[in-house]
DNA sequence: TTACATATGTTATAGGCTCTAACTTAATCA
DNA sequence: TGATTAAGTTAGAGCCTATAACATATGTAA
């Protein structure tokens, strides 16, 4: 567990390092899903990169710059991979609309650790306009998903609507996942039958009204 | 914002304090609140309370220590929120079940900071049997109440899915509110709403297969 | 009542972390 | 080539956690 080893990734023989910046974001990567989402230092991402403890502030501002980095980096990927899954299957189509809950569910329970910053550590520090604007293109993938599914009959409010349960649902049960707060249904409860139950309940219930 | 006033609660007079485990829970909780789920430290909880920064420790193991009190307290106090406002309503309606789920938002909107630390910040060190029996009690208000909903021709694992759903979409609901993830749909979607329409989609469709 | 054991404080301190200051080395570009 | 800047370094202030050793109440048994 407290790999003490200093475990070094490369003794460089150059003064500069390349490319620190980089090596330092995936350190911490490796650390956050080591040691969960604070159960990291600064101090020992540099030891790892093989720098001094002062070298990360030359290229974040501090600690919490740095998480913001991750983030935005993790948020990219999530988006992608929900477009992927997504691609996987007919345009309006309730499996479309899974597969996108697919890849959100994948990232939380392959990156817990990260998926955990990307959503509610935060809490006061949320004013970056850049991570928002990533936040609201998963949002706006769902969205497009749902209205494809739901015809254009519908109304933008049934849309949001139906939009935001699906997404609340899946979020929740990710979480619930990744906190193993859910052991009792994770035993008979598989994600797919999960995800298009959910989503033919939330759809239907939307057409009918 | 930094308040670096001490602050002490009250400069007593007598060697020991009389409730000291007692005021730095009460202490933290507002630390918690006030800075976030993380953004607390024991000394300044020691400090706000007027006793040294070593007292903490000899009414608590460590840091997670205090925090794993804190929480086993709110979980209580949710548990007892769910199972009041569930009483508002007849047994086995929609709104006894939408009830439960305003408790428990309106619990992640008032102290963010304990939800936070109730669920998702642990990942790791979650192998605190109480805690994972006091979040269970809460899981048997939901499911109890979806129970009385179907009636009793639903199945047990019926009941047992459209329960978690609901849990997770309430969950999720909790966070992305709390996290302000939801601004565009929190200014037209009121949680009642939310929570009715939810209750309905979900045992609706769970009745009809 | 006295004496001992225990609970709950205290001070002092080790060691870790964040972040800044001041200095050094390398790279860039005019 | 020489000056400027980017990206390292060491040193250190100030915070935090947690422990050790010591001090003071409190309660219990003789």
């Amino acid at each position: 567990m407290s790999d003490s080893s200093p475990e070094v990734q490369d003794r460089r023989t150059t003064y500069h390092h390349g490319d620190l910046r980089g090596q330092l974001l995936s350190v911490v990567r490796e650390l956050v899903e080591l040691h969960g989402p604070e159960g990291f230092s600064v101090a020992e991402a540099a030891r790892r990169a093989g720098v001094s403890t002062a070298a990360p502030y030359k290229h974040f501002k501090d600690r919490t710059d740095l998480l913001n980095a991750l983030v935005s980096d993790a948020m990219d990927r999530l988006a992608m991979h929900m477009a992927r899954e997504r691609d996987l299957f007919p345009v309006g189509s309730y499996e479309a609309i899974a597969g996108i809950g697919r890849a959100y569910i994948t990232f939380a329970k392959t990156e817990p650790g990260i998926f955990r910053l990307m959503f509610g550590l935060t809490e006061g520090q949320e004013d970056d306009d850049c991570l928002q604007k990533k936040g609201m293109i998963c949002r706006e993938i769902v969205e497009k998903a749902c209205a494809d599914c739901l015809g254009k009959d519908a109304s933008t409010q049934a849309v949001t609507l139906a939009a935001y349960i699906l997404w609340t649902s899946v979020h929740g049960h990710a979480f619930l996942s990744i906190d193993n707060k859910n052991k009792a249904e994770a035993q008979e409860l598989d994600d797919w039958d999960f995800l298009m139950t959910v989503t033919r309940g939330i759809l239907e219930a939307s057409l009918r009204r």
